[in-house]
This record gives structure tokens, sequence and C-alpha cells, in this order.
DNA sequence: CTGTTAGCGCTTTCAA
DNA sequence: TTGAAAGCGCTAACAG
């Protein structure tokens, strides 16, 4: 392995000489310049990035917490942050904590131990932010919830939900049934406020039968939804708190026989690429979720710069999208 | 922040003594080791590892090359590293290649700086070897093609795609169509190779026309299946060469008032979580994703700490999951 | 079993 | 504009 000195042998320069060319190109003489990069070219330099992060107490690295990796609409945010880290010459640690607290802790060892300048947070459970006072590196929220502490960005869960019970409701539904998350999950619960929100604007009371408890995977969706079809009074509608159960929620609906929307509507939520393709289309509430990961990880950036210390919380639009698993009878 | 020598200066030992108390708590006295984890605490010690992996020349890191994140497939095979790696003590680097020779250039510069102990491909893409010889890291591909070298772990893509013939022309179809994935896609290829040899087998004459080029996404099996069944003679049945493009199809045929599978059979590959809950359910070929990464993981680390420098080539089985998309009429 | 010491490969004063 | 030299925090001979 070749390192700087041999750099330096073969350009009959010193070591600070070739690392000043390597770093801040314009502090050395022209001339001096180019025999470096000769040198390096002959010799075949890699410079030790271990070094060089141990000298600046820098990694270059960020790290990126993520509750699954197969979940689609966090592989979108995490594309989007790629890319931002990609363009500032950052790398980026996957950590899968599979919503497990060990797991958490044991990635942000990373950063503690210097792998890593800061963490981007991709669950929205703020039990994390408890810790926040003793935790001192940079932290940022890309897939935030009202109680997430700045900085961070989110979207309006539950303003977003209320607007899907809007277009429920005009659509002739009044009987509106519900496959929320996990109740430990901040998003779920949010998502389940905006849709009581709108039940009590419109005069819906509410029914706690009508409410199922998924975990946001595809069988759950299908299992919840079979549950409230089965219901001596069953729904006209089901507003899925994510668009995983939508889709299974479809399926199980039209296994029984059943038409959808034509029996009984189904709304999603985030609008991953499957929505649209689903049979029939899933209307849902699309989050920018790649340009969430792309803000996350510009504000993290700035941070460990310290180009902005600011206590941003960024709040990206939804957009009800329409399609035909709702269309009104 | 505390470093080694903090510890040392509150335990009344050398740093030495406080390296080896915690790499190697065999070798040293039971009392001192105590003394050291109470220090350890009291100073609220973190070893940075920049420093210690630049001292062993190793990182614990591995890096992953994935063509897009955002692919069920692939994040079912990162799910599957990410497990292994983190069994190990290992971290892994995400890297994003968008199918970018550059991009993938420039991330293997993270193993060329010491940043990585190795690279795992996920890109079926052998053009990569062609740089073998000079490339000194290990690397293995964990979702590779006939041609890909060792080590590597793959399935059998011919075989598999002859058997989705075999069963589709079992069903009753004898004009079958594909949705194929780009030509410069070895995967894509060879599961092409064995759609052919499966209409040889069955005396079906190949029909250039009833072949089209997707690029593995949901629009482009839309939009290909589109171009099928608007030709004067439409096939009866329609094998995509993943997932996402049948699903696309599946929709697309739909939409055109027609029937799947009444009036087109639809088959997909991959088998990612989607497929089962599709509608119809799809019928396609199951990989074993989760599996396949991980081996790749274990390959790989046992390259990395030589335990293992055979070049091993694990072809995985796979499976032909028939669904309602191919249900015989 | 423990301490002393010499680096790992780089960056960055400080002097020239 | 360049060089000498110190040192980032850790580990691993080598002695004792």
């Amino acid at each position: 392995m070749t390192t700087i000195m041999d750099v330096a042998r073969a350009a009959g320069l010193s070591t600070a000489t070739v690392s000043r060319a390597l770093r801040s190109p314009g502090i050395v003489a022209e001339a001096t310049r180019e025999r470096v990069m000769r040198a390096v070219e002959q010799v075949q330099y890699r410079p030790n990035l271990l070094a060089r992060n141990l000298r600046t107490d820098r990694s270059f690295a960020i790290l990126v917490l993520v509750p699954g990796i197969a979940n689609s609409f966090f592989s979108d945010v995490i594309a989007g942050i790629e890319s931002v880290a990609w363009r500032h010459g950052y790398s980026v640690f996957l950590g899968d904590t599979r919503d497990s607290r060990e797991r958490e802790q044991h990635y942000e060892q990373l950063v503690d131990n210097r792998l890593a300048d800061g963490v981007i947070q991709l669950s929205p459970d703020y039990g994390f932010e408890e810790r926040r006072a003793q935790v001192t590196w940079p932290v940022v929220h890309a897939c935030g919830c009202d109680l997430t502490e700045a900085p961070s960005v989110r979207i309006d869960n539950v303003g977003a939900a209320k607007e899907m019970v809007d277009h429920l409701v005009a659509s002739g539904n009044r009987r509106i049934g519900a496959i929320c998350g996990p109740r430990t999950n901040p998003h779920a619960m949010e998502r389940l406020a905006g849709y009581r929100l709108g039940l009590d604007f419109h005069d819906i009371a509410f029914d706690r039968d009508l409410v199922r408890y998924g975990d946001f995977s595809l069988g759950s969706g299908h299992a919840r939804a079979e549950e409230l079809i089965g219901l001596a009074t069953a729904p006209t509608a089901i507003f899925c708190m994510n668009d995983e159960m939508a889709i299974g929620a479809i399926q199980a609906i039209r296994a029984s026989g059943r038409d959808v929307p034509g029996d009984v509507a189904v709304a999603g939520f985030d609008d991953i690429a499957f929505a649209a393709y689903a049979t029939p289309s899933l209307t849902t509430i699309a989050q920018p979720a790649r340009a969430m990961g792309e803000q996350a990880c510009t504000i993290l950036i700035d941070r460990i710069e310290r180009k902005d210390d600011t206590d941003r919380i960024v709040v990206m639009p939804h957009t009800l999208r329409i399609r035909d698993s709702t269309r009104p009878r």
C-alpha cells in the first residue's frame, strides 16, 4: 500500500507539500503541484482516509436509522438522502433498527465512536428525543411527527388524514372504517387523530369497533380488512394508514366477492409507486418521500458543517390523490 | 472528548493495559479489568474507532453497491446483508449506483481508501469483472448471472424462465409474449434465453414481435403490455421478467377491458411481497432474496477475515409460485 | 500480568 | 512557497 511518503519521495518533496498540493492546490506553486500529481500517478497513490479522518476528527459519513429498509416509503426517503449526501461528498451508513431500541443504540455508537458525523432518523419515535440532552452529535428527523423536536422534516399527518375523511364523506360514505398502524407509532396515532377530527367535522359518531390496528404490512391490512367486512354493520369505506395495508385490504375485500369501490371504498397513505398500479388504482395521500430525505440530509450537513444551527422544522406539502379505489358510486 | 489516556489516568494504569482490558479481557487480571471498567464509566469513555481502525488497518465496514435502493427485490437482499453484517460486527455503507459506472467507481474509492473492507455487488453486470484483475479488495456478487465470476451467489435464471414457459404452455397458452428488461442487463438476457428455450422445447416458433423491452419499472410494464395487447394477433399470456413490470402489465390489460387471466395470463419474476397481494395474485418465480443477501455477506466476511478463500459460486433454489394470474381457463 | 515505546498515515503548526 | 516535526488515539511488540 502506497502512502503519502512514497509520493513525497517520488516527487522529491516533503509529505507536507504533497498533502497541501492534494488538499488545497491553491497554496502550492503550479510546478510543484504538477510534480505531485505525476508522482501520485506514478506510485498509484490512494490516500488513507482513515488517517485523514483521525487527524481531522471528521468522518464525512452519516448514519441513517431506518425502522425497515424493505418498506417502500422508507427506501424512497433513503434514495433522497443518498443523493444529497453524494453531492456533498458524504457516505451513508445504513442502520436497520427493526424498531428495536437495542439495535438503534448499537448503531448510534458509530457516531459516538467518530465513524459518522451525524444521524438521520426515519422513525417518528420521539422517545429518541428524551435522550436528546445527552446526545452530542447532530440528529435530524426525516419523517417527524407533531411531537418531534427540531430539526426535523415532516408533513401534516393530522390534516392529511382529515382531508381523506372529507373526501370519503364527499364520496357518499358515512360508515368509515380505519386500519391503523401500531398504537405505539406516532404517525399512526396522528393519522388516527385526523380521522376522528374528520368524523367529528361531519357529525359522524366515532365507533371504536370500526378501528383496527395493523402493523403497516400487506398481511395485516388483509387480516384487519377481513375483520371489518365481517362486521354486522360493515363499513362502506376503509381508510388505511399506509398503502401496503390498503393494498392488502383491497385483496381481502375482493377475495370475499365484494367490489372495490362498488361495495367498499379503500384509501391509503404515502403514495408509494405501487399505489397507482394497484387494481383498482389506490386513492391515497402523497408524501414527497424523496424530497423529505433530501431536505433532511441538507439540514444535517448544514449542522455538521456549522453553516446553519437554527432549529428548523420543515413541513412538506402533501397531496390528496384521488384514484379509482374511492370513485363515488 | 475523552481518550484512552483519560481512562488510564483515572485507573492508575497504562494505556496499553486499558487497551488490553477492553480488547482481550482474558489476558488481564480480574481486578485490573474491573478498575478499567470503572474508570471507563467514570470518564464516559468512547473509543475512537477511527484511531483503532487506522492502527489495525481494518474498518469493519462493507460497501453494498446497489443499482437502485427503491427496488423491492434489492431492498430485501440488502436486509439480508445487513442482518449478517450486524451479527459479525460490521457496518454497511450503502452505495446507490443508479446503474452509473461513474457512481460505482466513486463508491469503490471507499474501499481503496480503507474506509470499507470489501464490497457486495448487487448488479449482475459482469463488466465489473473485467477490472477484476486490478481490484485488490474482496468482492462478492449477491445476484450473479451465468457469466459472473466467483465468488458469487445467484439462481438459475435460464432454468427458472424455462419453467415458467412450461407452466404457461401447460395452462393452455401457445402464443406467449415477453416483457424483458434492458438489453444490457444480464438477468434480463438470461431469462429471455430461458424463455426461448421453453418455446423451442414446446415447438413454438419464436416471434420477435412478441418480445418487448422495458426497464424493470411499473410504468414500462404498463406501456409494453399495451403494445402487446394491441397487436393484431395478441398473446394469450405475457411473461414479465420482474414483478414490477408484471403488476404494471396487469393494470394495462385490465384497463383495456380485458380480464387477467381470462383473456391474458400474466407472470412475473422475483416474488416480491406485493406479488401475492396483486389483483389477481401474481404467478412468479420466487427468488430467496433475503437468503441471497445473507449468503453473500457470509462469503464476503469469510474472505475478509481469510477464513475461506475458495472461489465459491452458490446457486440458490428458486420456486415457481403459481397464483391466480395464470390459472388455466 | 503490566508498562514503555514505537508507530499506523495523515494534517498542520512553526520556522525558514 | 516549502520543510521539519509534532501529534490525532489507538494497538502491539518487546521488556520486565
